[in-house]
DNA sequence: AACGCAAACGGACTTCGGTCCACTTCCTCT
DNA sequence: AGAGGAAGTGGACCGAAGTCCGTTTGCGTT
């Protein structure tokens, strides 16, 4: 259980109750689910002032994606550096739908932390960074394989789009639909904008 | 200033109670924006307790769509009983490509009010009344014009997508992208799906 | 007219996220 | 070693959303 050290140097204090909270946090969450417990539950729990809390992690939400981080960084790791089809190496297009597929698992286990993360504080998917990560990724591979046609900014956003932990979850629970149809649909999707004509 | 009575007979005071704060929202709204105010503040503008507030109007969420529920219910309308192209009597594409025009238009009105909607109270909008009509509407014209494909129910869903509050803030405020602009955008992303080969 | 009661009212209260700031602790530099 | 100060700590405090429940009021009935 850690947290990248922001800082050169993190004071032996700091560090102790860093990880103090988050371990608490996860124990609370096991404990009584994602919504059952307060901001001074975790600092109660961890021991620790409700202000020490909100020095390390701004806001409820960003606690909450602590918990994930590491996944999160993985798999971003495995985007840049990683082995074909998801790290570079294949055809854009396989690299593409290798993307949607990694991502889709990821939320497949991760939904809830990412959904009640934003459901806090003030953090809107589109202005964090790891959204402005996936745009740029994605954007370049969208590039490769269709050459440079006009909308493809948007075009990104849209298949980006059904990639949120919201449009996930409502298909997932809300639909009822397994985890390999919400995938052949973001493929379909993904072939449809693939294919299209280069706009005048 | 008025709210479908949902009831069959409406009590004096209640209605009165009702237009007030509505009003009393709305002016508020104007005079401080819309996250200038709390619930205590519209109820004493409207000089109501905050009992009454929360009787009629669930959440501050529910509250703010009220006041944005007559535009919201003319253009379902005109998607049903409306001329064509919006209207019944045009080709599916067509009907298809206003339906995104029209909604575009509408959130490039009312954005504001429905992302703070969303911001507050439980409101999801995949789950709101509202999002399940459009999806039916959708879903009828993209089977009108593509045939039973499969995942046509996932298409629907990615074409409504980029047409939420979120996404359409995020585009026009975030990226700086003018109404034209994501027009065009998401008549390339609907062409490419019109354009969708069926999958086996 | 006045009775009765369901519906409507109102505001005190609870809960929770987030801020503030006086105090303490650790590290560095001499 | 120990002095100085930046970084870290903790909990009282605040604002706002949403609940609860005793009181009032409109309105159909007798």
């Amino acid at each position: 259980m850690s947290a990248a050290p922001t800082q050169e140097r993190e004071r032996a204090d700091a560090r102790r109750n860093r990880e103090r909270i988050l371990c608490a946090t996860a124990r609370l969450v096991e404990r009584v689910g994602i919504d059952g417990f307060s901001m001074d539950d975790v600092a109660a729990e961890a021991g620790v002032g409700k202000g020490t809390l909100y020095r390390r992690f701004g806001d409820k939400s960003s606690l909450i994606r602590a918990l994930i981080s590491e996944p999160e960084q993985a798999f971003q790791e495995s985007l840049i550096r990683g082995a074909a089809p998801l790290g570079p190496g294949a055809a854009p297009d396989e690299r593409l739908h290798a993307f949607g597929d990694g991502l889709l698992t990821f939320l497949d286990r991760h939904v809830v932390y990412m959904q009640s993360a934003e459901r806090f504080g003030g953090v809107d998917r589109y202005n964090h960074p790891v959204y402005a990560f996936y745009r740029t990724h994605v954007a370049l591979l969208l590039r490769q394989s269709l050459g440079d046609a006009a909308n493809t900014d948007y075009l990104v956003d849209a298949l980006l789009g059904p990639l949120g932990p919201e449009p996930f979850a409502y298909q997932r629970d809300g639909r009822g639909m397994s985890l390999d149809e919400i995938r052949a649909g973001w493929h379909t999707l993904c072939d449809a904008v693939l294919a299209s004509p280069a706009q005048p």
